[in-house]
DNA sequence: GCCGTTTTCGGCCCGACTGTTTTCAGTCG
């Protein structure tokens, strides 16, 4: 079993609980369990192997004796009296906004409600309005809700949750007192992938006409909560906003709360607690006073709670705080630090812009370098490059290069790894080119061992500076291919090749998660924006994020060089 | 159920909004 698996089982136990009206605290010890259990970066069963997974914050002796036996049985006891008590069904019960565990208890003692078509049902003819504590628009609203959940695609991947969220804040800085606004949430922190926007507004006036011009916007499509400090709603493409309003001399405080995470605050405010203070979305108050010794700014909050400062990357209840409390929070990799962007490609194969437009928008974001990495011949879709064509480019580049002060375009290519892990593209051109990226295109249902095999004899051919895009995963589509990524990255490290995070819409290739993984294992990181066009090269934004919520520092990053240095 | 530079027992984050609750539970952020 893999730590996805162990997790979901801790996970449901945790669900099954809360609706059994078990103490909120042991259901508490199991959501952490799990939460551990996803944050491992090694396989739990071989920690297990190795000794003691009590070692592991969040994981106790009786959590430990239960994960053990269901290694060696293959089902949880407590998980399967669970199901037998109550009924699997009530766990896609949860999921429907509106219902927690106390109604769905109610449900499923007073109507037998057991999964989704029963409530269904239930709801259609008119029996949920007549239990007692529920009524006619709670029926209503059930009923609204499991039409959308059947239709809803879940969370949204990062950049195209980012653009809509852009889009509304835009519309909200232009109206009338408004006086700061910025989106917080798992946006702000950067996770891969974003169930609602959440939007921070702070105004020394009136709030109701700020969220009235929110609510009528046009594409608001339903307004789901209006209140004096907040106001959700959805909008025509699914997605929900919360915005929530505060005074100005509060906006650090809740930019802090609305940014998260909620285990950060659960960490952060159960710490501030044992200091004598108390911290919620207003600021900072010793216990029992009302004025606040902090609140205007995130830096004045950590400060008061003797912590370094964390950055909204890295505040996601893990080890972050105890690295604050010895000041060892990693300086992360910023935007300024940046001094080059290494894939690339033009109007030569799929690219919109050409070498010189690519130039002008790299220098625009204060490069010094970029790398021109056009597709080769067998990636056919994209047009990919000759060697004819591609011994012509090296030739341009070398051109354009003479006629370039303070700045340097290598000549480049993302070769594309064959079916057998050999390289596309001649191997002399490929010895005389500045930087190559070799990446999968094709044949991506290899068995593990076969594909793994392939991607490291790339790793291995002593052509190639980096390795592109490694999992294939697309946000949102498909998931990466089947291959050994640990050994890639050894292989990686072995031989001198970096690893991109690959910061186009679709990828974020390496994650977080993985890039972290590689660099710990002494791989080189490139933070690249894969760009097809001159607008493209913003994408290497969402690559920085990533390297940030990876720990990562400028010296852990290739391109913050001033020039590329191949050893 | 977990955990410990105030604890091996006694704590465990804190607040907004909704509805059928006539005084606040449930759900969500
Ligand atoms: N203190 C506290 N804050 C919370 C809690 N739940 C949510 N928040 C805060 C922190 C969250 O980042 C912020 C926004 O809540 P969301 O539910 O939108 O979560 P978030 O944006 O982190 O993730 P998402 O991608 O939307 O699922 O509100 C909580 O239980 N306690
Ligand atoms: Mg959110
Ligand atoms: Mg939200
Ligand atoms: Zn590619």
């Amino acid at each position: 079993m893999d730590n996805k698996e162990y997790a979901r089982i801790l996970k449901e136990i945790s669900i099954l609980r809360q609706i059994r009206g078990d103490n909120h605290f042991k259901i508490r010890a199991y959501e952490n369990g799990a939460r551990a259990i996803e944050n491992l970066a090694d396989p739990l069963e071989s920690l297990m192997d190795e000794g003691d997974i009590t070692q592991i914050e969040g994981i106790g002796k009786s959590l430990a004796k239960e994960l053990e036996s269901l290694r060696e049985t293959g089902v949880s006891s407590v998980h399967q009296e669970l199901l037998v008590e109550l009924d699997p069904g009530l766990l896609d019960l949860m999921k429907i906004q509106g219902l927690g565990p106390k109604r769905i208890k109610t449900l499923y003692d007073e109507l037998g409600i057991s999964n989704v078509d029963l409530l269904k049902e239930a709801a259609e003819s008119g029996k949920i309005a007549d239990v007692e504590g529920l009524g006619k628009k709670t029926q209503e609203k059930i009923l609204a809700e499991i039409e959308r959940l059947a239709q809803s695609s879940g969370r949204m991947p990062l950049p195209a949750a980012r653009a809509i969220a852009y889009g509304v804040r835009d519309k909200l800085k232009e109206v009338k007192g408004v006086e700061a606004i910025d989106v917080a949430g798992s946006i702000r922190r950067g996770r891969e992938t974003i169930g609602d926007i959440d939007i921070l507004v702070a105004t020394s006036g009136e709030p109701q006409p700020i969220f009235e011009a929110f609510v009528t916007l046009p594409e608001v499509e339903e307004v789901l909560v209006r209140g004096d400090t907040k106001t959700s709603a959805r909008l025509r493409n699914g997605m929900q906003v919360d915005v929530r309003i505060v005074r100005p001399e509060q906006f650090g405080a809740a930019l802090h709360y609305f940014t998260g995470s909620k285990e950060h605050h659960v960490k952060l405010r159960t710490r501030a607690k044992k200091m004598g203070l108390k911290i919620n979305e207003y600021g900072v108050f010793p216990r029992d006073s009302d004025t606040p010794v902090a609140s205007k700014t995130e830096e004045d909050l950590y400060a008061c709670l003797d912590l370094q400062f964390i950055p909204p990357e890295l505040r996601e209840g893990r080890d972050e705080i105890d690295l604050a409390e010895e000041s060892k929070v990693p300086k992360l990799v910023e935007a300024s630090d940046m001094l080059g962007d290494l894939h690339m490609h033009t109007t030569e194969t799929d690219g919109r812009n050409t070498i010189l437009e690519m130039v002008e928008a790299a220098k625009a974001r204060n490069y010094r370098y970029i790398a021109i990495t056009d597709h080769s011949q067998a990636v056919t879709v994209a047009g990919g490059m000759t060697p004819n064509r591609f011994e012509a480019q090296i030739a341009q580049i070398r051109e354009i290069n003479q006629e370039l002060e303070d700045f340097r375009i290598y000549s480049g290519i993302e070769v594309d790894i064959l079916k057998d892990g050999s390289l596309d593209m001649d191997h002399d051109l490929l010895r005389e080119t500045d930087w190559v990226v070799a990446s999968v295109h094709s044949h991506f249902n290899l068995p593990k061992e076969e594909m793994t095999a392939r991607v490291i004899r790339a790793v291995e051919s002593g052509l190639v500076h980096c390795l592109g895009h490694a999992t294939g995963r697309i946000l949102g589509g498909r998931d990466g291919y089947d291959l050994d990524i640990g050994q890639v990255m050894d292989a990686c490290a072995v031989h001198g090749v970096a690893m991109e995070i690959n910061g186009s819409t679709g990828r974020l290739d390496l994650n977080a998660d993985l890039a972290r993984m590689a660099h710990d294992r002494g791989v080189k990181i490139v933070l690249t924006s894969d760009a097809h066009s001159t607008r493209g090269l913003e994408d290497l934004d969402y690559a920085l994020q990533q390297a940030r919520r990876a720990g990562l520092t400028k010296a852990d990053i290739m391109n913050t060089a001033p020039e590329l240095s191949l050893g």
